[in-house]
DNA sequence: GTACGTGCAAATGATTTGCGTTAAG
DNA sequence: CTTAACGCAAATCATTTGCACGTAC
């Protein structure tokens, strides 16, 4: 059976790519691609953004991060529980929200969808987190 | 209260905003900017690319377009119903989903997130559609 | 009549690409 | 060694903006 884990191996682990896959786990809050370049540029100082965008494509394609994107910007996570997300429709500010409940029921409504072969499934809840509401 | 209906009455009805939001209640494929774009152009032939930009826009502000976003693309529907979305990871592609059971249970679900006011729920299933599956 | 919307062209911002150089395996 | 990745600058693509003119209310 063709796995994800075969690819896994054909991937060159240079700096560049050590360097951003330790900052998007030392960083659950879903960095843009110029925070990523940010972060990363204080070890790598010569990194370029190319770089930076090349590699996040690259190891989602990989499968090593997850992209997500947030009132037209991109951003990326390297959390690979499965998990849902809270989305302020004001700030776009995202955070994980786990509910191994809710993952199972999706699951299972999953299983009787016909013409689609579904392989996960996440729910984003959409509203105003706290700091956007005390603003109102 | 301020409610959205309130803001709604301001809203001036020229042609371009009246085709556009006709277009999208009649093409429910979740249409992207370019879409809109050629699909209003048959009607009005003079509109212009940012004019379609600035109203999608404006009435996705106003509450009566919802935008998604799909592999960085932005897309816009009319559809006011709640609804889930099935998406090919493939080839973009994307169906709306109806499952009031999910509804249910992932609002009730939000009902006990704290320090986040929840307005509404999605849930993305994530898989492959008919056409891709079969090209593999 | 007036404020807001439009079309156009130019500006911005995000992302991709081409290519000579560098480094991982 | 050899091939894929890097860094840089230029190119492309999506989206926004400024402004003179037009039109909904």
């Amino acid at each position: 059976m063709a796995m994800k884990t075969t690819e896994k191996a054909d991937i060159k682990y240079t700096n560049q790519r050590v360097e951003i896959l330790a900052f998007l786990r030392e960083h659950d809050g879903h960095p843009t691609v110029d925070e990523v370049y940010d972060g990363v540029r204080k070890k790598l100082t010569r990194i370029s953004k190319a770089t930076v965008y090349k590699n996040l494509k690259f190891l989602t394609e990989k499968g090593l991060l997850e992209e997500v994107n947030v009132k037209g910007v991109s951003r990326f996570e390297a959390n690979f529980i499965p998990h849902h997300h809270l989305i302020c429709r004001e700030c776009g500010m995202m955070e994980d929200f786990n509910s191994e409940q809710l993952m199972d029921y999706s699951m299972k409504i999953a299983e009787e969808i016909e013409g689609f072969t579904i392989v996960s499934t996440s729910t984003n809840f959409y509203g105003l987190c706290k700091k956007c509401k005390e603003e109102m």
